[in-house]
DNA sequence: ACACTGTGAGACAAAAACGTCTCATGCGAT
DNA sequence: ATCGCATGAGACGTTTTTGTCTCACAGTGT
């Protein structure tokens, strides 16, 4: 049920409690009956979405291996849960990272320290900082997600579209 | 005024209009009186985006040289009007691309044709699809200018950390 | 067959947000 | 000094959305 909710208000931020009740697939009674109004549903949503990507980075080993293959995990384990970071992107873009919860700033800090570990040992270029490059990391996350979901890319590039552009860019490679 | 509005909104999608009014510093009552409704001031705002999207696009001269040089003044064109680019996203990430404005598909067809020509031309590498380089450039414009609000990247960097990681992603280049 | 649980539908009250209106004020032009 | 215009503040009506409640129904377990 949260899945889906969280899917429907990625897309549409402003949707209504009728609305997000439909796109559940449940009557409003209903969700009011699992959720104690419109806030209790968007804290849950919050809560799962961080709980999700605190296991996708979690899951990703990111202080294992080279930068390069971490970051390729980091992505592959962050598809299933784009839908929840687009949400958390739509719902509020107006982060004050002072108020957010701890539990977002250790999943911030943690691929932060991917990127600065990648650029301390050389497999990535001393040019873009490690903030600049987690936030286009989720920036690409969602945009990749949100194309997916236009048609305008097929899915099962998901991890492969997102993990060439932050390592390689457009410019293609010597072979 | 409509500039401080689409500031406010792309971080706030579900302000009332009282909060807009706050922000764009006027009462509710004048903001009344300049926009018959929510839904004009809303629509005054994606017709602006829009316009002003495509008075980028356009200054960037998109068919003239290297694609990459291209790409570095569509960056920088777009820079100013970063604010109006989070607005689109955040109002409707439910695009219907069927149902958009002829205006918008105009600039995603030129942006897309950039991508299309530099791969064409081998600047670009065949992997990535313009279609997703497109909307991977939405997204990372958007990120950029969400990260220079929130303080993580200085506003002097924004095109070259969008255009630098377009090109070449992490990974250092020789020298 | 009966009891229990969860649900949908719809009615209704409450709250929030919007839209409209009036009045006082400030500013600029004459 | 006066006039016209734009605005802020606040009151008030309207609409939208939310929250609560009741009743009927379906499914499940005993």
């Amino acid at each position: 049920m949260l899945r889906a909710a969280a899917d429907f208000l990625g897309r549409r931020p402003n949707a209504t409690q009728d609305e997000i009740a439909k796109a559940v697939g449940v009557s409003r009674a209903t969700l009011h009956r699992h959720f104690a109004g419109r806030g209790a549903l968007l804290a849950a949503l919050d809560d799962l979405a961080v709980a999700l990507l605190g296991e996708a980075v979690e899951a990703a080993d990111l202080d294992e291996g080279p930068a390069a293959e971490a970051l390729r995990r980091l992505v592959a384990a962050c598809e299933p849960v784009s839908p929840y970071l687009a949400l958390l992107y739509s719902q509020s873009l107006d982060l004050d990272l002072d108020r957010e919860p701890a539990a977002w700033l250790e999943i911030d800090a943690r691929i932060v320290e991917l990127f600065r570990r990648g650029r301390q040992s050389g497999e990535f270029g001393p040019d873009l900082t490690p903030a600049w490059l987690t936030d286009a990391f989720y920036s690409l996350v969602v945009g990749a997600a949100w194309s997916i979901q236009a048609g305008r890319t097929a899915s099962r590039d998901f991890t492969a579209i997102v993990t060439d552009l932050m390592l390689h860019g457009v410019t293609p490679r010597d072979r």
